[in-house]
DNA sequence: CCGACTTTGTGCACGCCTTCACAAGCGGTA
DNA sequence: TACCGCTTGTGAAGGCGTGCACAAAGTCGG
């Protein structure tokens, strides 16, 4: 009997103040991996580039102080960081750059290899498909799909291109672990369902969606449009300041005040 | 005078708790924008999205349970996020979806329209500039630059491409406020930089590359190798959760035990 | 072998964000 | 008009992540 994660049956996902007590004679597995929380994994990727970048440079031992200051965060948050992979620094030195990497490709997972698939092979798609930085970094194209039959047998980026309806079988046979969406939004759902049921966990959704899907399954979103949204919020912010201090600056001259201060 | 942000003068950007008591006869300005949770935004921007669609099928009102269900969060997280633009609803019966479309472009800036300049017109380069879904919701490209001068003058998206050297002249002249880098890593920072003296403010980088801006220029990051590796991190955590419940398991049939619980 | 210096690893406190839970408020109905 | 049901808006609590500051632990020079 293999519990299933999501039922909720003998799993417990959630850990309620009044439930720690473990019941009669159950067994406890407390795993590791789990305990990073997401925001550290994103910086883990970046310290991994980064790191990358030492090596071919032949940079053998760094500090944390270098590190951070080279991946652009806090030194006692990268410290944090990597103690979450495990204590591999020697004090009064730093850390080992190849013995760092490893372990945390390790944590990463990147000791295997994962295929991906790219649906909807439009603007987006063909720059996908010809990105080479998925290659290089460990996630090779292995398949992509289109529904447009003109598209088929085409290649792209060297990759015949399958009609979509060939996806569970090509997935299955070529070992996809990661679909990545990037077909029109109204296609997005029913692609997504069709990547689910071909086995794939891990999906990149680069279309406007919110998709829906089974607990096991892992879904990151991409939305270019959200990312000028929110930058776009930073220059009404700025500018709202700036009339702001413009405002209090001009009760300055009316009034006796000597300071305007803005508290955030 | 006017005080510059990020020079720490007279701007007083944290707020210690003992020095809460405004000193003598300052004028402190209380601004709304900054209140906004970065991650409130962020949400707010897939709102707008979803609401759009909502006008487009003819729906006048919405409630937060439903407007949270197709944003893909929770009811009482919708409703904060929504509070920091203002109390638009009306209880007992919900949101007027027009005006919430209007108060949150408001609260985004996007009552002001923003022009778009596309720098590394590669792959990716190429997808962007073709890509529609930026017009669409506001955000104009209005340039495009490269340094291969085969490129300068071919139209790309119905856009000429400029060369580089003339980042400046065209960015200021055609009121360029978000620059896009789409160029090799190598190349991004020196982008970075002519840019930021082009008085770009936002930019939105696509490049592996931490970039080191002044502390009035917003980034953002998008990575693909590095959602793909936090992808992989999941699939990681499975195979290890797997391999965990398996061995608890093997367990359970050598002693006598009833039930494996895996905590979080 | 010892002491000075450097850098890691982490306990702790603070602040932000999320979530719950409920009072307040509005429309409909009798 | 008064009540009832529904939905908003928000105070408060709890959890999570960040950053400080320091003890632990190693290297290097004498």
């Amino acid at each position: 009997m293999v519990a299933q994660r999501g039922e909720g049956d003998e799993v417990v996902t959630t850990t309620p103040a009044n439930a720690v007590v473990p019941e009669q004679d159950e067994v406890v597995v407390r795993e590791r991996a789990r305990a990073i929380p997401e925001a550290a994994v994103a910086r883990l990727a970046v310290y991994l580039r980064v790191l990358s970048g030492m090596v071919d440079q032949g940079v053998t031992t760094i500090s944390s102080e270098e590190l951070s200051a080279a991946a652009g965060v806090n030194s006692a948050k990268l410290r944090k960081d990597l103690s979450y992979v495990g204590s591999y620094g020697t004090r009064g030195v730093g850390y080992d750059v190849e013995v760092l990497v490893s372990h945390i490709e390790r944590i990463l997972g990147l000791t295997r290899k994962h295929s991906v698939a790219v649906v909807g092979i439009g603007n987006l798609g063909h720059a996908l498909a010809n990105y080479g930085g998925f290659q290089s970094r460990g996630f090779p194209v292995a398949a992509l799909f289109d529904v447009d039959e003109d598209l088929t047998g085409v290649p792209v980026g060297g990759i015949p291109v399958n009609h979509i309806d060939d996806i569970t079988t090509v997935c299955v046979e070529r070992e996809v672990s990661i679909g990545v969406i990037a077909t029109p939004p109204q296609a997005a759902q029913a692609v997504c369902d069709r990547l689910v049921s071909a086995g794939v966990q891990c999906i990149l959704n680069f279309a406007p969606v919110v998709l829906q899907v089974p607990d096991d399954v892992e879904v990151r979103k991409v939305d270019l449009a959200v990312e000028m949204q929110i930058l776009s919020f930073h220059v009404a912010r700025r500018a709202d300041e700036a009339s702001a201090e413009q405002a209090a600056n001009d009760l300055i001259n009316g009034v006796g005040v000597d300071r305007v201060v803005i508290r955030p």
